[in-house]
DNA sequence: TGCATCACGTTACTATATAATATAAACACC
DNA sequence: GGTGTTTATATTATATAGTAACGTGATGCA
């Protein structure tokens, strides 16, 4: 069915996964506007949409940014790691945290159809780096 | 230190409590400018930052809006769970949730500071609804 | 070829949040 | 008690994020 924007969720991914670090809407807006000055928000926003829907991208819902996915766990409960200094992200799924997280849902008649599990703080780079001040 | 603000934070406070639906900044706003016309943006930001601090108020990330804290809980990990239907929050502490995200992040060295654990679905009222459709 | 359908583009707008600055309170000191 | 200094708050303005609504052009089909 889709067919034409296909490019536009190309062009996203290709920026998102160069990028190290998470971008937002309008961070990938303004690097495509490089090519087509044109190009409105609803455009990267449907193309955002399309690739988190596929797991392709996920959503920093903490920072209203988005980063690729690395790794092929499409459907396992993520967990990103937001580093506050550096910004880095990192990926980890873990169905402990799938399994605590439905028994929780479980316990109240709760029907889980998305998680959102965000870990806040310092990658182990950056808190290595706090050591030497 | 603070004691002008307070007052504020109160009635955010106080109108959050009364809400069974969460808030946005704006909500706030648009009903306290009801006696105080003259609020602005960052009067509220303020009171909320100070209330999310102090454990009284949570942030719902994937929703921009807020809810009071039902509950004492003011430090183990929470989870939010949210209704797409109804709109309604639903807390829980558990302590295995902590456990497992502080597992995940102490793989890779990350050092925690904040959780974001939020759960989207159908809270069990609005599940039941659905199988007289 | 002409029509129906649907994705996509475009405009305009709404919602969320914060930077920067102005103002006023609180406190310490004389 | 005035007066300067510090700190919190109010205000203005603007930045950032997201979406509704509508127009347009592509695609498939009679």
């Amino acid at each position: 069915m889709t067919t034409r924007g296909e490019k536009m969720q190309e062009q996203v991914l290709a920026l998102l996964s160069q990028s190290h670090e998470p971008l937002s809407a309008y961070d990938i807006l303004g690097e495509l506007r490089a090519s087509n000055p044109k190009l409105a928000p609803p455009t990267i926003y449907r193309a955002l949409t399309a690739l988190t829907d596929k797991g392709d991208v996920h959503r920093l819902e903490s920072r209203n940014a988005f980063v690729a996915c690395r790794g092929d766990h499409h459907e396992s409960a993520m967990v990103l790691s937001i580093c506050d200094d550096c910004g880095s992200v990192e990926e980890s799924a873990s169905s402990n945290v799938l399994k605590t997280l439905s028994d929780v849902a479980a316990k109240s008649g709760f029907v889980p159809d998305r998680h959102v599990v965000e870990i806040l703080g310092r990658c182990g780079d950056c808190a290595a780096e706090d050591q030497n001040a």
